[in-house]
DNA sequence: GTCTATATGTAGACTCCCTATTTATTGAGG
DNA sequence: CCTCAATAAATAGGGAGTCTACATATAGAC
């Protein structure tokens, strides 16, 4: 995977792997490969100030903990964190749509147009 | 459109919309607008050092011609060119693939996993 | 004592997309 | 003649975010 691509799209990743419980980063990182069958292995220099940036926006909260003798940051979605993924899901949805109309090999608009 | 996601995905999208028929610059704009029905509304000052990129990767060949009066410099798919398409086709498959996995409100990976 | 897995973090490089601006031609309208 | 809009190409500089590489530390296996 090239690395570039992933550009823009790591909010919506992180946002959405702590949507239904919260995580650390290392899990985030090993929860990111399992959802993609290995496809995504994010590196942690890409993470961890990722999550320091979505909890200085306000969409992740993050909380210090210890489990097994180690320190844990655990990061929770926000209110405003769970209405952010909502529209990241939507700029996906529309993005894979103008991205996918230009990339197909029929070369045609949308079948109405 | 957030300018960002857009990042690691240009070369795909110029490459594609030469495909058929080559294009100059202008033109290359204006056909990935109407592609994407509007969504796609690249700069200029993207656009033409992306296409002298791809220039000097081999994937394009540039020729100057003039119609109208006006000087136009013209790109077309090389061999080289259209293998290097099918690649993308190919990464943005598995990408997408990859991100909705994880976007994916349902949370699970692959419904046989 | 060494190695691996777990866990977090930073510095600096790098890519490349965007904003803003420049240059030039054609044709319409006044 | 002048202005404006559309067509056509290009560059300089800014900027944001991802990656590589490194640093630090604990726990458990061997």
């Amino acid at each position: 995977m090239n690395p570039d691509t992933l550009r823009g799209h790591m909010d919506a990743l992180l946002l959405s792997v702590v949507e239904r419980e919260p995580l650390h980063g290392y899990a985030i990182i090993e929860a990111l490969r399992e959802r993609s069958d290995g496809a995504l292995d994010v590196p942690t220099g890409t993470v961890y100030p990722a999550l320091r940036r979505l909890e200085r926006a306000g969409y992740l909260a993050g909380e210090w903990a210890v489990a097994g003798g180690r320190k844990r940051r655990t990061y929770r979605l926000t209110d405003s964190g769970r209405a952010a993924l909502t529209g990241e899901r939507s700029a996906w949805k529309s993005f894979t749509t103008a991205i996918g109309s230009v990339l197909d090999p029929s070369g045609g608009r949308s079948p109405s147009g």
